[in-house]
DNA sequence: CGATTTGTTGATCTTACTCAATAATCGTGG
DNA sequence: CCACGATTATTGAGTAAGATCAACAAATCG
């Protein structure tokens, strides 16, 4: 890890081009000099919209995003959310276009990568062309999961698998897997999950009820994580069950 | 197009990876060099299986495929179908083991690609790399869509769209968009789209009845494409409607 | 040709949606 | 810092879309 890397790449959260590790330092250098440090988003504010043109992919330095499409009949659909160490626009690379408009749902801060530049850098360096053919294998692996929870699931394993995800996604960024903030709004949880807002509110007092949970607005602790972990089947969370670990 | 390219690339229906053309004469030797002419399969066999180690991706020549996953709780969720000329285990690269199974679903042939080549190939030719990340990122542009119709959609909304969708890729490989045979049974339609195998049933049933096409068994006939393609918004149709044309 | 699987149709039930009213929270300006 | 309006969240009552259960019909396969 060379110094370049740690002032720009690691504060990127740059988690999936650049680590777990796997890249030599000359590779870490040059991916290091195409990144340019982003501009910091204000709370709504877009950092692309679908059918923008697409230059560059963008990794979540800190804050929350949606990424969202237009359904075509006035409705949205919420695509996912993206916290620090994530990317944003894989979907774009296709046809250049924004697919999808991103917004901050909170303060943030993006790296920029200027994708064609990326693109050259992957020719030479075999591991990182490697890496990226991974990463958007792993978009695929995701998709599908959710695929299952929105084709197959009820309304609290839709919403237990959900939590459970945020909260595996939170430990893995050595934040507290148990107690954490929800970013986004119910409408916007239930806009991703195929449910209306009042269903988000309905079973969130319901496993409040149970002991399950404690939330209070946007400030979620969870109290039994096997609990949860039940209601997201294993097949359905990124990240293996233990990472609900208590820290 | 060289003929080796004609003789193994062209038959393999690698669309896309070979076509619309954009390859040199170099690239589609090379990649034709590595490109394995795969066994033929009978229906209801299985190319690979979910934790199989992954070493190739498989392109459909002929017949029509199943991809799934397991659920976890004895449930088996279809994860999409592949026609010739379309890609299968996109999903593997990321973890190197298949995510999904996939079958037959009449008999078929398959071109097997070996990923390690493919891989190297793609680092020595940078068109070849980038329609790669293209294909990929397409996948995911697709799913996206997929996610918005299980969300969102009713019954006959997700029917149509599938129905819509079939069409234009029959379309695309010069088949009839209009008349056409469905090689999957009602069960696994209904699990794709997330619904009950009577709710199938009954919306065809219905479809039929309104006059918007004819269907008896597997043979399906779009009688009024503009119904169709009314049901199915056009953000979630992977071509535009235009290629329901009568052919 | 009989057996088994696959598809259709009907009746009933359930989950989650919709509509409506209230409560809490957030953001803004005084 | 507090008060106000606007947005967001909660809770309740009634409804509807689609699931489930069950019976039957048709297609497929050996």
């Amino acid at each position: 890890m060379t110094g370049k890397y740690q002032v720009s790449c690691a504060p990127c959260g740059l988690a999936q081009i650049c680590v777990p590790s796997g890249l030599t330092a000359d590779e870490t250098a040059a991916l290091d000099a195409i990144i340019k440090r982003g501009d910091s988003l204000q709370k709504g504010e877009a950092l692309y919209r679908a059918g923008d043109p697409f230059a560059s992919l963008y990794a979540v330095r800190s804050g929350c995003f949606k990424v969202y499409a237009d359904g075509g009949d006035g409705t949205e659909q919420v695509i996912g959310f993206r916290l620090p160490g994530e990317l944003l626009g894989l979907d774009a690379i296709d046809r250049q276009l924004h697919q999808s408009s991103a917004a901050a749902l909170e303060t943030a801060a993006v790296c920029e990568i200027p994708f064609k530049e990326l693109e050259r850098l992957s020719s030479s360096f075999p591991s990182l062309q490697s890496r990226l053919y991974r990463l958007l294998s792993r978009e695929i692996r995701i998709d599908h999961q959710l695929q299952l929870l929105l084709a197959k699931r009820t309304a609290e394993e839709r919403l237990g698998t959900f939590i459970a995800n945020l909260a595996a996604r939170h430990y893995r960024r050595r934040l507290s897997g148990t107690h954490f903030r929800l970013a986004m709004s119910r409408t916007d949880i239930a806009n991703y999950l195929g449910l209306a807002v009042e269903t988000i509110s309905r079973v969130l007092t319901r496993l409040q009820d149970q002991g399950h949970l404690r939330v209070s607005g946007k400030d979620l602790q969870i109290l039994n994580p096997p609990a949860i972990c039940t209601m997201a089947h294993p097949h359905t969370v990124h990240h293996p069950p233990k990472l609900l670990a208590t820290r």
